[in-house]
RNA sequence: GCCCUCGUGGUGAAAUGGUAGACACAAAGGACUUAAAAUCCUUGCCCGCAAGGGAGUGCCAGUUCGAGUCUGGCCGAGGGCACCA
């Protein structure tokens, strides 16, 4: 049997497609498709996470170009990051070697997968060329109000004097010092992305393309709330605390007040031996929200009462607690334990008073073990009570707004984005700071605003901001000398508009031409991990509006129209005798399981999860393609799992994958080497009408990204070829349905494809190569399977023309033995008719 | 803690409210072969020689002629939580 050599035909294509340099520039113009995979972090070596992201694009981006689509298919690096920056402290060198030499790696490998990318079009984001126009943007955002600074927390270790990202804390640690890390507040560049909260928002409803999922998960992150905000009078003082809440129903419930403690009244409080030590309990929570929401409440009891605007004789304590934060609402809120668990767990442990005034509908139950924040009727409530939540929140608002003690008032829970980052590997935020405390940004003729090459990583602190010279510059305006902000810029603004860059990657004089962009934005299709649903993609959204609002030739409001977050790629774990973690490559098979191949002990097989170098379940796609080729891997990368849910790699799915590579090169060879015969047309039409039926099934399939049922639809389809293969089938319909069929392989096995397509039409592809064309009047020929039910059960089946009728259905299904057996001695009370699909007789 | 998603054979999975398990992996049996590899065929829960019948999509209710699919509650697993990218 002739063995295809999978090595061999690899290179082969490669090497024609990079020739003919992925220039399918011969198609409509007039109809344009950006297809973009999220690009990747340059961390040395592709993983199996990249393989199935970069081989769902290139089944959508051939699939779409095989369609006749101009087709705009980039890549590029987010190489600005923090990784970078350890490896050089960790080897000695510069992030920038280390960045390029990763790049360089991983581009090859890339290559190794065949995939249509435009390489003319490659960008980094550690590139000058690039980050210039980046630090334009900034200065265009702050010249339009839309760059602020402003005070907040950061992690900070106090033995390297730096701050920490939230991974580099582990359990309330520096993750190198493994000092306590504290809370610090540092002034910080800010975008103001919550200008834009309501649109982005509101906007979400146009995003027809993407999953519920994440438009979901946006929705709940910008957070948009209902509420009021109420003034609670101090006693014996001149003061109001102003609380914001979106439950003012519950007033009457309210027995304490607490405010965060970085509002404005603690500052009275600075003196106080017992608030300071508090304040520094607070500060060593950490600053994700997943620590304050864990960290246990506490709080500081003051001297301060205040009163209850509802309830004359009332006052409530005034309680500093740590779960109150001052950038959501006013920074203060009402306590009502019996209808928040926050509230509820801090009444217990403070011992305050419990009102419940909701009460549930359908229950008698009078004890109160936790908070109750379901509907019911209000009670203990004067005025409120018998009102239903909903009717109560109007209620109040309005009495509350007659009494000028407060107002309606929306809230969106999404904060100002945070860009400031004190770490060298960034892009430099291009202002500079004046003698007398003004803060500018540079004239645009000085951009880039470089790093410097010369970087001591082992210092302490901010590495710009130690060095010796690169901070001291002039005004050019004035001439006087400044300091530049040695900060630099968060990642995620890199990859806020690289997609924008791509449509015209090449242009030195400004971010991006107006001409392409409007021709090319926005991105049709965008896919990527689902880990990137939130922050990733609400600052891409943002971007697009800031540059909207600074540029009037820009009208598009959303980058990408179309949005596909995969799976993950996960493998099984294994431990030895010990526990140590071991990787596939160090295992072997044996009768009872796996042994290790180091000492040939038992090995313990764990769970598949995502493949991570920590648990070294990590399979190489290098060494994978040279074993069993490019589209052997992308094939089983596709097959196993549907793309947005996890796929787990496994050695024999690939091998398997191999195997169909080699079954359809057989197939090739037959046909090609098939004796001509006299064909019977009813054979030749049965074929035909089931392949065609198949076509119009893969081109819905991939537009879906049903992806694994479309490669299980190719299977059956080969299976059809085989089986005709003994049928009386003309040369001629074969020859043309098989090259039909292995353009429909395609955009999955590209390389096989093209081998294949090469023999049957001996000819070379100076043509584009179209997806092949169904016919939809034999669609009409299908014959389809009716299901014959009695009372809801199966108990026959009728194989017939498309579209029987009722009637004749009905008659049919009475032929059927097994129907006739199951109807005897019963009363037919009602037939269920559903067309090409079910007959149901309903019997008493 | 909060937000989101997902639970179907030994495994990965398929199924516009209409035949549950397509397709593939693994396993068992068989064919070819001196043998192996490769390839191909068959089987796949329970009862039955078969025809056929029964149970069955995490658990418990409900809607429907009909529920893996819709609704409510519960249990379990995974992702995100603003300085990892």
């Amino acid at each position: 049997m002739n063995k295809i050599n999978v090595v061999e035909i690899d290179k082969k294509w490669q090497t024609f497609w990079f020739n003919k340099k992925n220039s399918f520039k011969n198609t409509d113009k007039n109809k344009k498709f950006y297809c973009l995979e999220m690009f990747p972090y340059p961390s040395g070596k592709i993983h199996m996470g990249h393989v199935r992201n970069y081989a769902i694009g290139d089944v959508i981006a051939r699939y779409k170009m095989m369609k006749g689509f101009n087709v705009l298919h980039p890549m590029g690096w987010d190489s600005f990051g923090l990784p970078a920056e350890n490896a050089a402290r960790e080897n000695n060198l510069n992030p920038s070697d280390w960045t390029k030499k990763n790049i360089s790696t991983m581009k090859h490998q890339l290559q190794l997968l065949g995939l249509s990318i435009d390489w003319d079009l490659e960008i980094s984001t550690c590139d000058e060329e690039y980050y210039k126009h980046q630090q334009e943007l900034f200065i265009d955002f702050f010249n339009k109000g839309l760059v602020i600074r402003k005070e907040t927390y950061v992690n900070w270790d106090p033995v390297e004097k730096t701050v920490l990202a939230n991974e580099q804390v582990i359990d309330g640690r520096g993750w190198r010092s493994n000092a306590l890390v504290e809370r610090k507040k540092l002034y910080q560049w800010f975008f103001n992305i919550s200008k834009f909260a309501d649109e982005l928002l509101k906007d979400l409803e146009t995003l027809k393309e993407w999953p519920e999922k994440v438009k979901l998960m946006q929705k709940n992150w910008i957070g948009k709330s209902l509420g009021c905000e109420i003034n609670f009078k101090v006693w014996n003082k001149d003061v109001d605390i102003k609380v914001f809440t979106t439950r003012p129903d519950t007033i009457f419930g309210a027995t304490f007040l607490a405010v965060s403690v970085d509002h404005p009244i603690c500052k009275k409080l600075e003196n106080s031996e017992d608030f300071i030590k508090f304040k520094k309990k607070c500060s060593q929570v950490g600053t994700t929200e997943e620590a304050i929401a864990n960290a246990e409440k506490i709080g500081f009891k003051t001297n301060l009462m205040a009163q209850h605007p509802f309830i004359k004789q009332k006052k409530i304590p005034v309680y500093v607690a740590n779960f109150i934060l001052m950038d959501y609402g006013t920074g203060a809120i009402f306590g009502c334990p019996a209808h928040d668990q926050r509230d509820f767990d801090f009444a217990k442990k403070y011992k305050l008073e419990i009102i419940p005034v909701v009460k549930p509908e359908d229950t008698t139950d009078t004890e109160i073990n936790g908070a109750y924040t379901g509907d019911g009727k209000i009670i203990n409530s004067d005025f409120l009570n018998n009102f239903s939540v909903s009717k109560a929140k109007e209620k109040i608002v309005s009495e509350i707004e007659k009494k000028k003690i407060g107002k309606k008032r929306i809230t969106f829970r999404l904060k100002d984005w945070g860009v400031s980052r004190q770490r060298y590997w960034g892009c430099p935020i291009p202002m500079i700071h004046l003698n007398n405390g003004d803060v500018v940004p540079v004239d645009k003729s000085e951009l880039p605003i470089k790093l410097p090459k010369d970087i001591d990583l082992n210092y302490k602190g901010n590495p710009l901001d130690n060095h010796p010279t690169w901070k001291k510059t002039k005004y050019k305006k004035t001439g006087e000398s400044a300091i530049r902000e040695t900060d630099t810029l968060d990642t995620f603004v890199d990859s806020s508009w690289y997609f924008i860059r791509f449509c015209s990657p090449r242009l030195s004089s400004k971010p991006f031409d107006e001409k392409s962009f409007s021709y090319w934005m926005p991105v049709d299709q965008y896919i990527g991990g689902v880990e990137h649903a939130i922050l990733h993609l609400l600052y891409s959204r943002f971007f697009m509006r800031a540059i909207k609002f600074c540029n009037n030739k820009v009208k598009v409001k959303e980058p990408f129209k179309g949005l596909f977050t995969q799976g993950m790629v996960c493998h099984e774990t294994y431990k030895d005798k010990e526990g140590k973690w071991l990787s596939p490559d160090e295992i072997q098979k044996t009768k009872e399981g796996f042994a290790s191949k180091i000492d040939g002990s038992k090995v313990k097989v764990g769970p598949s999860e995502a493949m991570s170098k920590s648990k070294k379940n990590i399979v190489d796609p290098e060494s994978m393609i040279k074993i069993y080729g490019a589209d052997a891997v992308r094939w089983f990368i596709l097959s196993d799992s549907p793309p947005d849910r996890d796929v787990q790699w496994s050695t024999e799915g690939v091998s398997a994958a191999h195997k169909f590579i080699q079954r359809i090169w057989n197939l090739n060879n037959k046909i090609l080497d098939k004796k001509d015969e006299k064909s019977d047309t009813g054979d030749e039409k049965k074929f035909l009408t089931k392949f065609n039926e198949y076509l119009f099934k893969i081109s819905d399939l991939i537009e879906n990204f049903h992806l694994n049922v479309a490669i299980a639809k190719i299977y059956e389809i080969t299976s059809l070829f085989e089986d005709n293969l003994t049928k009386k089938l003309s040369n001629k319909t074969l020859l043309e349905s098989q090259a039909k069929f292995i353009k429909i392989i395609m955009p999955f096995a590209p390389h096989l494809s093209y081998e294949c397509l090469s023999k049957l039409e001996g000819k070379n592809f100076y043509e584009e190569i179209q997806w092949p064309k169904g016919s939809k009047s034999l669609l009409k020929d299908q014959e389809i399977t009716l299901v014959v039910q009695v009372n809801g059960k199966k108990r026959g089946l009728i194989v017939t023309k498309k579209d029987l009728s009722e009637k004749e259905a009905l008659i049919e299904a009475k032929k059927i033995e097994n129907i006739k057996k199951n109807l005897k001695d019963k009363k037919i009370v009602k037939n269920i008719f559903v067309k090409n699909k079910i007959i149901n007789f309903i019997t008493t």
